[in-house]
DNA sequence: GATGAATGAGGATTCATTCAT
DNA sequence: AATGAATGAATCCTCATTCAT
C-alpha cells in the first residue's frame, strides 16, 4: 500500500511579503526576510539563536506593535521556522515580555554609578545622564524598546509594572538622591526636583515620543533640547536669586 | 459577484493570548454592551448615533488598543449592528482616525486664547493652560483620546501627522509666542523655552504617560507635579540671579 | 492613496480532498463537500442550518474520531463557511458535546413506554425492544451516533457520564422494572437480570462494536443473534425446571 | 534533498481543547515523565529499549487515543529521546499496531486449552475462561490494549481486521467446539450458543466498554455480572423444563 | 436606513518527523 | 545507536467586512 505514496496537496509558498503597499499605515519598511534557508543549521548556540529571534522581534514588534506583529515574520526574519519560536518562548506574549524584560536596564547602571558620585556638580550629572541617553539608547535599538514599553505598556499591565519595578521604582530614589545632595550644596533653591524627580525623566519621555510621532516631519534637535532641560533643572526659582 | 474573487482588504485576526477573561492583561473591564435594545430605534438622529458609536470606540480602542479593538464590541457598547458601523464609517481605521481628529483640538482653543491675552503673568498662565489640561483633558475621555495618539501614533503616521498639523505645529508657535512676551517682560531670563516651546508641553505627555502605565501601581500627584514643571519654567537661570 | 487597490497575495484554493489514498486507516470514503456555494445562502432557517452542520458533524466524527476531524470538512459538508459553525457552536467540543447530546433519547422513550405495558410476555418485550434498536438505532445514523459514545466516551469524561444519566441511569430500572414483574409472573427462575439489567443491554453493545470494526469482514446475523440472546434471557436455570 | 519538496505525509495538529490541565477531559493524569534521565543510558538491550517504548505507549494511547498521544510524552515515559522512538517504529501508526498487535493473545492460548479439555462442564469451563479474563486482562495493562482495539478499530481497519483474524476468528469456532460439546452432553438444550458463540464473548466486551466509560460513576460488580451471565448461558429453554 | 448572519482570509500554535552531531 | 533541536504542514478559531432582507 506504499506508506510513502501518500502524499497530499499543499500550497506551501507562502505570501510573506508583509502586505506592503499599504499605505496609510507603516510606509514603508516592514520586515524583509534574510532568505538565508540552510536547510539544517544545526550548530548554532542556543543563545545565539534566542537572540536572533529576540532581535528579530525587537523589529516586528517596534514596527507593528504587539498584536498586528506576525510571528511569522519574526521567525523569517530571524532566519528560522516558526516552530522554533515555540523552543525558545512558551508563546507570542512571552516573547514580548522577554524581550522587554531589561528593556533599559543599563541606564539604570549608569545612573546607579552617578549616585555614588557624589562630588559632581548637578549640571554636570545630567550632562552624563541625558548624554548617556543619547548614545546608548536613543541611537540604538534600546530606544525601539523603551518606546514599545510607552506604547503597549497600557495594555500589559504586567510590563508597565516590571518596567516600574525595575527601572522607574529604582530611578527616582536615585535621581532623588543626587538632587538632595545638590540642593544641599546649594546648587537648587528650590526642593521641586527632590519631590519630583519625574522632572529629570521628563524630557527621556518626551523625546522618544517625539522620535516615535513626529520625527519624519519635523525632527527635534535632541542634543538642544536637553540641554535646555537641564538649564531649567538647574534654574533657580524667581524671586530667590 | 463571484466569491473567489473577492479580495479585501485586512491585516489580521487576533492572537489567542487577549481572549476576554485572561488575568494577564487588562485585569477586568472587557467591554460591556449594555444590551439597551429598543426593537425601534425611533427617530435617532444619524449625528447623534454617529457620535455613539465614536463613543463607544473611544472606549473599546482604548481599552485593547486599534488592532485588538473589535467593532463587535463598539457595536454592541453604541448599541447598533455592526453593519451599522460601515454606514457611517468605511472601515476600522476609518473609525480610528476619525475618533482622534481634532483629539485635543479644545485645548489648542484654550492656548489660543491665552495667547491673546499678552499681558498675563507667565507664571499664571502656565496655572491656567494646566488647570485647563487637568480639568479638559485628563479628567475627561479626552484623556483616553491623547493617550491613544500617543501609543498608536507610531504605527499610524497619517494620524501622527494628522495630529502634528492640527496641534502640534499650532501649539507650539502659540507658546513660543507667550514665551517671547515673558521674556520680553524680563519674566524669563533664558530663551530656552523660546527655542524649545516643547518644554511647556512635557508634562502633559509624562502625564498622560504616567496615568497610563503607572496610576494603578503608584499614582502621581499630578497638580503637585505640574506646579513643580512650572516653578522650573519660571525660574532664573543659575548665576544670573 | 486607493484603499480599495490595496490587494495582497492569496492562495485560496484550499486542498480540501480529504487525504485520500490513504491505505491503512479509514480506506475510502471519506467527507466530500456537495460544494453548494450559494455565495450568499441567507433564508435558511437557523435550525435547518444548525441540524445541517449537526448532520455533518456526524459523519465526519463518526468517520475519523473526534481529534482527528477536520472543521473544515464538517463546513464544506454542510456547506456552510467555516466560521459560521462558531455562529452555531462555541468550539469543535462544545459541537461534538451538542451531537451526542440525546443521542439515543428515542429508545429510552420507547423503553419507557414498555415499562408501562405491565401485561406483555418478557419476551415480547425484548423482541419490540431489540426490534426497536434494529430499526431506530442500527439502521439509521443513530448507529454512529452510539459508537461515538462507545469510542469517544473513555476520552470524554463528560460526555459518558452524560450519556450515563441520560440514557443508562433511567434505562437500566426500567429495564429491572419490567424484569421484576416477568420474574414475579413466573417468566423467570433468577433474578439474574433483576439484579444486572445490564444483560438486556449487552447485545445492543456487541452489535454497536461488531459493526463498527468486523462488518465488513464478517457481517454478524444481527436479528438472528438478538433472537438467540432473547432466548438466552428468558432461559430457566438448570436445575430448576 | 531540498527543503521544500520534503513532503511528509501527516494528519494534522491537536486543537486547543485537548492541553494538559484541561479540566473537562481526561481529568488529571496527563503523562508524566519519570525523567529518569541516565547520562549514559549504558547497555539497555534493545529489546528492553523497545519494551520500554511499547509500554509508554500503551499508557499514552489509552489515556489519550491515537490521534491526540504525542509521542512526545512516549518518549519521555519511556526515557528515550524522541528520535529514537523512529528508531524502532516507522511511525506513530506503526508504533501503534505492533503495540496493539496480539493485543489479547494470551487469552486465545487459554480458550484454546480449555477446547483440549473435553470433559469439563461447561459452567466451569465459563468460570475459567471469565475467571482468566478478570485475572489476566481486566486487572493488568492488557484491559488499555483491548480497549484501545474497540475504541480505535473503527478508524484502524487493519487493526480491526488483525484483530479478527488473531483473535476473533480463532477464538469464536473454538467456543463453538466447546458449546457443541456441551450440547452433545445434553448440558445445553439449544443450539443458541453454538450458532452464536458471540454469546459468550458479550459480556466481556460489555464489562471492558462499561469500565471505560462508566466505573467512575457507577463501578460494576464485574465478577457477579459474569456469573448471572453464565448462569444465562447455561441456562434450560423455557418450556423445556 | 438598519440589521446581523454569513463569510473566509489570516495567524498562533502544535507535533510528527528528520538529521546533524 | 542515540539524541533532541529544528522544521513546517496542518488546524482551530477570530473578526473585519459584506449583503440579503
Amino acid at each position: 500500500m506504499g506508506n510513502t505514496a501518500r502524499v497530499r496537496e499543499r500550497r506551501s509558498g507562502k505570501p510573506k511579503a508583509a502586505r506592503a503597499g499599504d499605505a496609510k499605515r507603516l510606509p514603508k519598511a516592514v520586515i524583509k526576510a534574510p532568505a538565508k534557508k540552510r536547510s539544517r543549521p544545526h550548530k548554532v548556540a542556543p543563545a545565539e539563536r534566542k537572540q536572533a529571534i529576540l532581535n528579530a522581534a525587537l523589529t516586528v514588534f517596534a514596527e507593528r506593535g504587539f498584536e498586528a506583529a506576525r510571528l511569522d515574520d519574526v521567525a523569517a526574519r530571524a532566519g528560522v521556522a516558526k516552530g522554533t519560536l515555540y523552543l525558545y518562548f512558551k508563546d507570542k506574549e512571552a516573547l514580548f515580555e522577554e524581550l522587554l524584560r531589561g528593556a533599559v536596564s543599563p541606564i539604570l547602571a549608569r545612573v546607579t554609578a552617578l549616585a555614588e558620585t557624589p562630588d559632581m556638580p548637578f549640571a554636570q550629572t545630567l550632562d552624563l545622564l541625558y548624554g548617556f541617553f543619547q548614545k546608548e539608547v536613543l541611537a540604538t535599538d534600546r530606544k525601539l524598546l523603551l518606546r514599545l514599553v510607552l506604547t503597549e505598556g497600557p495594555r500589559f499591565p504586567r510590563i508597565a509594572e516590571a518596567h516600574y519595578r525595575n527601572v522607574v521604582s529604582r530611578m527616582l530614589p536615585l535621581i532623588q538622591k543626587i538632587a538632595q545632595r545638590a540642593a544641599d550644596r546649594g546648587e537648587l533653591a528650590s526642593d521641586a526636583v527632590v519631590r519630583f524627580p519625574q522632572l529629570v525623566a521628563e524630557p527621556i519621555i518626551t523625546t522618544i515620543i517625539w522620535d516615535a510621532l513626529f520625527s519624519k516631519i519635523k525632527p527635534l534637535d535632541v542634543p538642544g533640547f536637553l540641554r535646555a532641560h537641564r538649564d531649567m533643572l538647574i534654574a533657580k526659582p524667581r524671586g530667590q536669586s
